[in-house]
DNA sequence: TATGAATGAGGGTTCATTCAT
DNA sequence: GATGAATGAACCCTCATTCAT
């Protein structure tokens, strides 16, 4: 159960599974804090509710501890999108429901997505690459929602632009709310990135012909 | 000339210029490749050609480094948004125009975004109000362009959030490159995101009534 | 049986015996390979086929693992060299057999005899007191063959000299033979030595009178 | 002129000779007492003189500083021995004279031979090679000087064996000094040596036809 | 003004040892 | 008797910063 991608040296699964999840807990708050780099390996046990020692029976570098993160957000994100993804749901409303699930997840997780956007180049290269391949499972699951809900055919460079702003818009919440809560509540913020994505600005402006 | 926000030892103003335009292109190439944390002061300086000791006669500490960076970047976003920006023209053409102007600048710049956007939590506080504060006026810069193209009414918090969407579209040509020119080049992204903000969805999909 | 001067918490002495060889046995190979600093508890723990907890039932410290390995050695080479020597047998055969015993004996201890050598002084000075003794032992086990041995009064200084000589080129078979046995077998070495003992270079140089 | 198998960040090659000359000095100190292994680096940097961050200005590894510590024994060595073996010398002397200069060398040098001996093998594998290699330099100098001093022809082997015991030898003077020094004195040492590599038993023992 | 040697606080990591089960 | 999770002191090494030249 507990990732194996990183080795622990103790053997009882369901305690590594245990303390691995205190980690996770202790450091996202540290590292949203300070970052991952400015956070000692001694505060993050201390966080975690144990010793440095027994911090380091579960993980081999620090750089697992942020591993672990991003691995365990993305899991906890792609459980909650499949579990509010209909796939059978043809219509637009599909789209409308996901768009606002995801939203919605990306406020719950804002501490979480934040680290991680800030913090993945601190992996390894092959630690990023597993990460950015979890990522693009994520766009990959809007664009089936995306081609399931046109009615007029789409071109695939269009579905893939829409997967990718709807995704960065989810992030934005989180990362640029310092800016964006001072005009929108989340619902407000879903209602009209909503609405912009199905109309634009097709009302508003008018065109040169 | 030379950013007064970081003090230097050295009286030569226009000596303080050069030498910090030397670190500031020396600093970005490290900065992209390592990330700020990892990179060492001494590497700095022997990327801007001269001495560790020389370094700290032009700053106080490390973070300054990338504070003037920073700075500088906006300062230069800044330069080349305000000269492709005509305040006066006010058809939808001058929006589709800053757009254009705005993503290719991120294209052009993208080291020195990627950078800025992944390092700018680890500037002290005071410091990062300050970017973003640069930051603030030219998401300002799109809203004016947007105001002044729309010819019907539009409510301030939409202007806000095409000008957000705008601004996190051209920062993401940057930092997801890596997916996206698989399916696209800057022309055909500039032109698939300008067709999007101006018409949506409205003809691909049906909604209820 | 089990040496005493390593307490064990175990009561049942052929247990302590049992699992003490088991010990013994793993380490030699571990301090040959990586040496006593390098070789952790864990590793001799698993090398024994026991856990670390029951490692430490056996001994106190790591230090007790490297005593408790010099001290079989001296045991077994002691008793295989009583085995092999007549002390009643009083012409220099004997003395030539005893060597040859010796040298193979160091050939075929030849891993236990270079861990103790280039480890003892990992030992606290009693432990160390104690195998310098064993070794005092042997040494005087060879004095005693060669007063034995020889038919001409010879004096104590030379005696005592040519038993480190002895002893020492015993030891050299073991820890030089990378570069030995390019020119010897242990026969031929044994051999050689045992002439060289004898004559010395007698015929082979004309000293000035 | 320092070792240039060791990179040192500091330019200046004159003060590298010094700091590493003191590093030297006060490593051999504490590897005598305590080993390689129980000497801690600001130990190391504290004898030597100077800070821990200097300490590795001036090394790369904690190995390196044993590394110029075997590397600098050795250099001493071969400078003494060369300025004390004359090549053109062919008589008996010359090699009695050679094996007083070289027991005399491990004489005044017992401390530094006593650590490079006991602590070799805490080196890296390349690094070993480069000491052994030194060390079979050495002892192809004493094969030399007896191929020089014999009268009458006499094999490879012997040559190799007796080279190798005349080496051990000079080393047992350093490392087996707490028993022989009961029974002898330097010169007391090398007069009965030398007697004993010249002649052998051959008067003391009387063999079987 | 420029240099680079010196400093030492502090960080990541290891591992001998203990002790509750 | 056996196990292995927990502990934390201690070690090696890095690097931002200073300052004498």
């Amino acid at each position: 159960m507990p990732n194996n991608q990183v080795p622990s040296s103790i053997k009882d699964e369901a305690l590594v599974w245990k303390r691995r999840n205190q980690m996770i807990k202790g450091a996202v708050a540290l590292f949203k804090e300070k970052g991952f780099h400015k956070t000692t390996t001694r505060e993050i046990a201390k966080a975690s509710g144990f010793s440095i020692g027994t911090l380091y029976e579960y993980i081999r570098k620090k750089e697992d501890v942020l591993f672990l993160v991003c691995d365990s957000i993305y899991q906890r994100v792609k459980e909650r999108m499949e579990a509010s993804i209909d796939p059978n749901q043809t219509s637009v409303e599909s789209l409308v429901e996901a768009i606002r699930s995801y939203f919605q997840l990306m406020d719950d997780m804002q501490d979480e997505v934040l680290v991680m956007y800030q913090e993945v180049k601190s992996l390894s290269k092959d630690a990023q690459d597993y990460v950015l391949q979890k990522e693009r499972d994520m766009v990959a699951m809007l664009e089936q929602v995306i081609v399931n809900s046109v009615t007029e055919p789409i071109s695939e460079a269009d579905v893939t632009l829409i997967a990718n702003n709807i995704f960065v818009q989810g992030q934005m919440w989180g990362f640029r709310r310092w800016i964006l809560n001072r005009t929108f509540t989340l619902d407000s913020y879903i209602d009209r990135q909503t609405q912009l994505l199905l109309h634009g600005l097709s009302k508003e402006v008018k065109e040169l012909s």
